[in-house]
DNA sequence: CGCTTAATTGATCAACATCAACAGTAGTGG
DNA sequence: CCACTACTGTTGATGTTGATCAATTAAGCG
């Protein structure tokens, strides 16, 4: 179910952009690292497997030792409430970190979605190491602030918009992540549930089954299976604009 | 209404705990920076006051030439859709940085609840001390994951809570801050509007004031005026928790 | 092909939005 | 001090969205 892979050479990849451009004009997706901080990194880390979907990478509660970095596949992090009602707080995808932590604890749980491989950094190592390397603790301070935003963004998106409009803002978000969507043909492959959908948008199974519904109708959205939907990208992104 | 003081001591204070405990035990709920350290942080910024309840600090789509730090006053951030719907992100209290960017313009806007003393930095001198001071980046890293947890907090409430719990769980944060809340009498004199208020839950104000006549309902809440309640913290903290 | 799980559809009910009217509250000038 | 005005907050009535429960169908998989 899981495999550590104590010396890997798993490429280093953080995505993330700076919000206040610090070196000029750097639009990648991804943080620039220099190869030897990356290989420095590295090396502070181990890696894992998580072969089979539903597999626990950590849970809420638990001691975090570890900060994660994905490098393949896709992963939910939940938080499981009191009634045991579940709130999936984010979809993460190569190239993000997971593992956000309170008072030592990770305050969520997370599964990985299909098959997935983390790189996972002992805490205090990172903690040590980054103090040492302002350009890569920069890197991470830079990829806070790009979750930070995107968790605002979700904000609004909860705040102000109706489910129909919820999941057409987030079949845009999957859009970007080449492996799922192709877009030639404009087909998306959702790898995530209708559940995982429904406990990320708040809202019941049912519920999303009918926004799909109404977005096929409107024509945003053609329904060739249930995990494979074609897009209009353009109008999806103009519906779902903030 | 709004007054630039270029030299002037008012404190630096960021607001924000670990996650990841680095150094042990440190349970303040604000970092901890070296005295010459926040004298040089200072002697980067100016002091700006925003003496008017309203006031603009900043709007979305500007060019985010400053990093704002909040000394005293309460502001709100929102974002403005296009439909002229406003969706307030956050609230923020002495202490918070606030003015993400994207692609170098803000992405939200900011404006004082109430008269508020602003530390503004400007970003590339910020960024670039950041970089030759790694215990002060630190401590800007944590304050991200520090709101970051925030707002996933507040993803979860939006997501799973009715607007009488959102509201409960808002009410606890608002007495987390000694100001507006006196825990002897336990009564809290809320800064903002309802329609503050609303606009934060994602909600109407018709809905939030009958949210707060349930909460009064149930006991948890005794109106004394509309912004004086006199809470039942542990209750309230009980009812709201996740 | 059967079997298990995921997805879908339908019917009913509660939470909340919306519209309209009204009551406090605070500020201003006579 | 009162009267006028402009907010801000509150209450009531009605319609809509989405939750919930129950039943059914469609996919994936050994």
């Amino acid at each position: 179910m899981e495999t550590i892979t104590a010396l890997s050479h798993a490429p280093i990849r953080i995505r993330g952009v700076r919000g206040w451009p610090g070196d000029r004009g750097t639009e990648a997706p991804h943080l620039e690292l220099a190869p030897a901080e990356k290989a420095e990194l590295a090396r502070l880390g181990e890696v894992v497997d998580f072969k089979t979907p539903g597999s626990l990478i950590f849970s809420q509660g638990d001691d975090a030792a570890f900060i994660h970095l994905l490098v393949d596949g896709l992963v939910r992090t939940y938080h499981t409430l009191q009634n045991g009602e579940r709130q999936v707080v984010a979809f993460h995808w190569p190239g993000d970190l997971l593992g956000l932590a309170e008072d030592g604890r990770h305050v969520s749980s997370a599964q990985a979605i299909v098959p997935s491989r983390i790189y996972r950094f002992p805490t205090a190592k990172l903690a040590r190491f980054l103090l040492k390397h302002p350009k890569v603790q920069d890197g991470f301070l830079v990829k806070a602030m790009h979750d930070l935003r995107a968790a605002q963004r979700q904000l609004i998106v909860m705040g102000k918009f109706d489910v129909t409009r919820r999941l057409a803002a987030l079949l845009v978000d999957c859009s970007g992540h080449e492996h799922y969507f192709d877009p030639k043909s404009g087909v998306l492959t959702l790898p995530m549930s209708r559940d995982d959908v429904a406990d990320y948008l708040g809202t019941s199974v049912e519920t999303v089954i009918r926004a799909v519904t109404r977005l096929h109708r409107e024509g945003l959205v053609e329904r060739i299976r249930p995990r494979e939907l074609k897009l209009d990208l353009d109008r999806l992104k103009g519906f779902a604009a903030l």
